[in-house]
DNA sequence: TGGTGATAATGAAGCCATTCACTATGAATG
DNA sequence: CATTCATAGTGAATGGCTTCATTATCACCA
């Protein structure tokens, strides 16, 4: 019914074959009539199918590049012995101070259980040291050690100059509307948790 | 050097103990003076901090509402005894015929050891057999069998429905923004791919 | 006071995805 | 041809994250 009965095909490898193997080169990128960007591929593998993809194509996207960048990223923290997780942890606690575990996985977007096992490596690696909440026998908060400040006083300014060239050429208003579309979306997400 | 010599705090418990513990709860949203979502937590992380954090506050709300759509979509995904990867593959040979392993991983994104893993699952559920390639006997195509195409025939438009769930509100004008935004990020990403 | 139910952290098990190494095949060059 | 190099797929090892179950503590109330 799709206009696929052709097996030996000449298409598939003409395309995707000659590119370099590389993160994302899957998707070939062209404008639309408004100037915006659109991905040949995902379009025509939606079109004649009769149904509009504006959403779809935008989730898409958003999941493509949020991949990307969280590779990315991924890679940057690796240069310095770190994870993104493990990176975010050492940042939230340069800026809060000693902070309960749960407290942290309410704050980053993660669970308990992944906190526990961010904050058993960097203490391993000596860069966050348990301490007991004297408040409430329940909990345990992390805390930097001497290691740990200095890890993280010596990346992060590196690392919003990292995230700065990532958004190279967007306006003010541009990078304003893309936090407010994906809160949006945040928000959307929630009453869909709600069933 | 930060407001945060006490230990025996109150102000942290206050706001996110009260919460319920869900997704993305420990994230409160309010909206600046031109009406856009922004993440108060996310603000005062960075107030004081003499930084103009515009493209943090950008790619982080990007970062969260990319976690949140893949853990909504990978759950209702779910419920069809299938992933998010391996709905996407079986969506893939459903839309394009039989395909080489290594052109599904060129075009979604992801890696040719990653796709093997996914053909194993699907081959393993009846979903997908391996078909060798005539042309190249390095080749290996993934091919539809008549249980996996009734399975995404069957899903498809509910997963759509799905999407159009995530974008309620949402302008034909904000999802082409949004879209270009994010393929806007995959260029400059793929920039910094070539160091 | 003693019991009931929520909460904090963690152990155990499992999935997805990544990297590296390896085999088999194809293509290109002398 | 034979040598060489690139490519397709996969095994092995690793890491991050999730869910479920368990232990210890707290908070509430009869």
């Amino acid at each position: 019914m799709k206009p696929f009965t052709m097996n030996d095909d000449t298409m598939n490898r003409s395309t995707t074959h000659s590119l370099p193997r590389e993160l994302g080169s899957g998707h070939e990128l062209a404008r639309d009539e408004s100037g915006r960007l659109y991905s040949v591929h995902m379009r025509e593998l939606f079109e004649d199918l009769h149904v509009d993809m504006s959403a779809v194509e935008a989730l898409g996207a958003m999941k493509i590049a949020g991949h990307m960048l969280g590779l990315l990223q991924e890679r940057w923290a690796e240069k310095h012995g770190l994870t993104q997780g493990r990176l975010g942890v050492l940042f939230r606690l340069y800026r809060c101070g000693d902070t309960p575990l749960g407290d942290l996985a309410a704050n980053m977007e993660s669970t308990p259980r992944n906190i526990t096992g961010l904050v058993d490596h960097l203490e391993r690696d000596g860069l966050v040291e348990r301490v007991p909440d004297p408040s409430d026998r329940r909990s345990i908060r992390a805390r930097l050690t001497e290691a740990g400040r200095a890890r993280i006083q010596a990346v992060w300014k590196e690392g919003v100059d990292h995230q700065f060239e990532m958004v190279e050429g967007f306006s003010k208003d541009d990078l304003a509307q893309l936090r407010h579309l994906c809160l949006q979306l945040v928000i959307n997400a929630r009453k869909e948790l709600g069933k």
